[in-house]
DNA sequence: TACATTGCTTGTATCCAGCAAGCATAGCGG
DNA sequence: CCGCTATGCTTGCTGGATACAAGCAATGTA
């Protein structure tokens, strides 16, 4: 490491960013933060632990905010195995946190729906976590803080259009939503 | 809330920020966007899923980077269990990516180093995440590429920061690491 | 009615992680 | 030198999240 360039070295300790002029020292340098990142997260996660899983977060915030769905729409939202799914669904059941009501238009599957407590959880865990950031940003510049915000939506939105483009396999069972659309 | 702000909805489709004027505004922006990233990000690495397991590529990143080190720094660094530590390294070992060599000053435990093999592998990982970064990122005017990096390194940086605050269940096996001191 | 499709559940396996217990070495006070 | 404690690591066990495959139930279609 020397001169203004990122290189090789992940998650190592500082990481001394300046302008990364070329695109591969770009991505390097992203990569590098991304992988820091990611781990940073998974300790964050487990240092707060909630009383639930960590998991079924994820499914209530889309259920909270996305109003009810089927498990189907939930996996292919989320990147998710659709058995996967199922069992977060059937735990979130048994907690009373969803309600599963029965599709008019379908009997085979029912449309999931967050109940009350399901939607106090939700702003519980969202409080927190925003808490947590607040006291991280708030010696931000405003600027900064929505550089941030807006920089990182582009990147998730390329993210996912990378994830959509090649199936793999959690992401896509069969139907490959497309972009944005939600279907129904 | 109520204004041209975020709210609540975590992972949903758009996710469309503007400003994001007040604190607790940005911090909601930031959390929808980082619970977005961290799946995409467990999506992306099931997707391209290497011969090897997922997690002691960080591992071998550290040791590729950081130079011989032993477990147990290795997991204080990563925010890991010493047990984690123990068995990823010796799965490496088994793979002939890493090796150990007696500590000459403690013969307890061992020093630990990245093979060639274990570099090189290093290297083809790294290459083909930045390769798939960089295909994301050409399309990014140099001025967001770089405020993007310099933006999640300081989030890294802070959140680590408190990471390291409160020690929390992984990241601290009895002896408390202060801060960014490494010991050793 | 027969067959293909779609929605979901369940069995099974894998990976990652932590906790607790144990072993070997180190280091220290007598 | 002898214990006692601290340190470094390993291992047994457990739990969670996930995927894949197989299967059941309801739909739709020919």
């Amino acid at each position: 490491m020397s001169n203004g360039a990122v290189h090789a070295c992940d998650g190592a300790g500082v990481s001394e960013i300046t302008v990364a002029s070329s695109l591969d020292e770009a991505a390097a340098g992203l990569g590098t933060e991304m992988v820091r990142f990611t781990r940073l997260i998974a300790a964050w996660k487990q240092r707060v632990k909630h009383d639930a899983g960590a998991a079924d977060r994820v499914l209530l915030a889309r259920l909270v905010c996305g109003g009810d769905q089927r498990a189907t729409d939930l996996a292919a939202d989320a990147f998710l195995d659709l058995s996967t799914v199922s069992r977060q669904v059937r735990s979130l059941v048994e907690r009373g946190l969803v309600a599963r009501r029965p599709d008019p238009e379908d009997r085979r599957g029912s449309l999931l729906t967050a109940t009350e407590a399901g939607r106090a959880r939700f702003e519980d865990y969202r409080r927190q976590r925003d808490a947590e950031l607040a006291g991280i940003l708030e010696s931000w510049s405003p600027q900064d803080r929505a550089d941030l915000i807006r920089l990182m939506s582009r990147l998730n939105a390329d993210l996912a259009e990378r994830q959509h483009a090649r199936p793999g396999p959690g992401g896509d069972q069969g139907t490959t939503v497309e972009q944005g659309e939600i279907r129904r």
